[in-house]
DNA sequence: GATGAATGAGATTTCATTCAT
DNA sequence: AATGAATGAAATCTCATTCAT
């Protein structure tokens, strides 16, 4: 998995207070929420522009194509999801909360985003990629993770760790989606809590004093 | 959730030994092809139509769009989607892996149909309807199987049955899209066994001798 | 302008008990109908064979196109449109109102197939001369009734009894045409006289005692 | 009857120096003659386009359907067709020739247009009632000025005015209809003075030695 | 830097017509 | 005599993209 991602193509060009640099602003923010309404491939480049206030043509100026636009979204939002902050006095069952938290939280952020993402990376392989190259650091945490607590005694050492991480991710991402994608109405604190205590005890952590609730 | 599906609007008229049928059978087949490698957005009826050996216009003799035929496949697979065997004897473990390894045949069964499908029902409302119809019975067999286990004092009654259905059937569906879908390659026996292990710890279900392994 | 009529190319052929027979009736009635409503470029051969009661296949059996069926439902009418009864014991007045009487009625008689037919001929030329082969009897008729009056000093002879004549049937069958094809709601009996009277008068006949109304 | 148009929806936006406005003329021109050689419902976009120098995509760029540029079209003439010089010095038959004379005219001038224009308004409402908006005002002042002569005494109070302004101009637009659309060859000072002639005695005005032709 | 205008290349859909049964 | 089925050949309309100003 490559960690060398490519630097935004427009962006890193452009000081932030031209001309330039608000249409740019202006046609992702834009695209967004056209994104939001339409999906990726019934998005139209069209729709995006008039969003932003510009031409089509102005698009152009920008932007090679929509891929390219998804391509400068995903790059800017990158740092954002991958930003984790990794706090050591924590009990087990605490760092899977947390970071169960924070991974919902910066999902339920770029909802539209996660979404037309992998709507576009179904077909699309560099779209593919970049998803791997993001879900990678999440696995490879995870499955770091789990061998750990297999080492300490402290989770059954009878699961594979690699195919545990990514059925787990996979749970939270997947509740994410019907979450914050197709719109189901779940409470934050209960929806925490289950996954933290499905996860925790899938894996046979055992809840401490302080882990209340 | 509806229990009443609409009967196809197709296949119900025709007899089986019918030029007609055969058509549909091309088309339909045909369809799952170019589906799996264009995606739904991006399929054509033309090209479906020349996959079948057969005009557009034939096509249209039998749907009325795109749609229309993703309709009458969604329907066509559904019964199989849905059928479950309940066996008794088995132990609560048992009982999970089964139901696990079958929804994972089920899924790889028909791999670009839950592909194609969910990608329309992102942005097609009926589609959207048909998968939470899929989705319900699974759904609702999971809660109830959740409250009994913590009835009888097997399952953690901390849990919310509800939410915890919902993140556990979405784990084995993510972990059956990257694998059938996405083409992540997976051992069956290491998943089944892993996703079997993963949901019932996470219930605090425990492995009796006869679970083994 | 032709007098010799080419015969019906179907129904001579046909004895009147037979199946065929019915199914070409049934294909004319629906016709009618059809063209009543959608016009003749906008009616569908499908359309025709619906409202008949046969497949689409059915009418390519008797017609060899929607025109040759409209020539067919022409010829047909032919006879009724052009029918006349000469009553020599009228005035001049009371000759007017008696064939413009019995044009309205003709034209009401076949109102959709005098409108769909214009349609037609405004494109199609043996359509178009067709309806000269209809009109010519009409104007040749009016022409020497003009010049008779003329004659016999009943019309002013300043008048071009060519120019006329045309003139003259035109006006009477462009209120038929507003009449029985646009909707306008006229009262028989007031059209009939405001038309007899306008076209007496333009050529001078003077109304006799026997005359009233 | 209406008489506040809509203004048109093309070249009011458009200055007439502009690129987009010249392409608008061609595309107008271009459906003049195609309606001229096919007639409405069988002229083509692609043809219309081709003859004007432009592509397809540039028509929809401008009308939104072949019924739009009808409209346009139609809009456009409505000025000239219902324009009129009242001229108050004239004998009530000179008054009557002057009409005649003007409307022959206008309609040559628009003949392609007017015989479309029924056409399309035999099966679209839309352009039906504009043009019952465009008969309009000449049925009301044909009326009136019936009324006028009859209470004057020079034309026979026998007739019902209403009636009588629906056939005489009936009369004169269906010549004209033979004479520019079918194109009967007709002359135009005789056929002036016969629809005068024929117009002016069936109301009973009499011919004063101003008059003579 | 922005955009008005134009367009190539298709996509979907329609319908008159034919063919084999 | 009738028709189920298939289709060729368009017709309409769309949209990403380019060009010239």
């Amino acid at each position: 998995m490559s960690t060398e991602l490519p630097s935004n193509p427009v962006t890193s060009r452009l000081g932030s207070g031209t001309r330039a640099f608000r249409t740019v602003r202006q046609l992702a923010e834009a695209a967004v929420e056209v994104f939001e309404e339409s999906g990726f491939h019934l998005a139209q480049v069209g729709d995006i522009a008039e969003r932003a206030g510009v031409s089509r043509a102005t698009f152009y100026n920008y932007f090679a194509s929509k891929e390219e636009l998804l391509r400068y979204l995903v790059l800017e939002a990158f740092p954002a999801l991958l930003a984790t902050r990794e706090t050591t006095d924590e009990t087990p069952w605490q760092r899977v909360r947390s970071s169960t938290d924070a991974y919902l939280r910066a999902y339920e952020q770029h909802a539209t985003l996660m979404h037309v993402w992998s709507e576009a990376a179904a077909r699309n392989d560099e779209m593919a990629g970049l998803l791997r190259d993001m879900r990678g650091p999440f696995l490879a945490r995870t499955e770091r993770s789990i061998r750990r607590l297999q080492e300490q005694g402290l989770a059954s050492s009878a699961l594979d760790a690699t195919y545990a991480a990514h059925a787990l991710t996979g749970m939270v991402s997947n509740f994410a989606y019907t979450w914050f994608v197709e719109g189901v109405a779940y409470e934050r604190d209960r929806a925490v809590e289950t996954l933290t205590t499905l996860w925790a005890c899938s894996l046979g952590i055992e809840k401490e004093p302080d882990d209340l609730p």
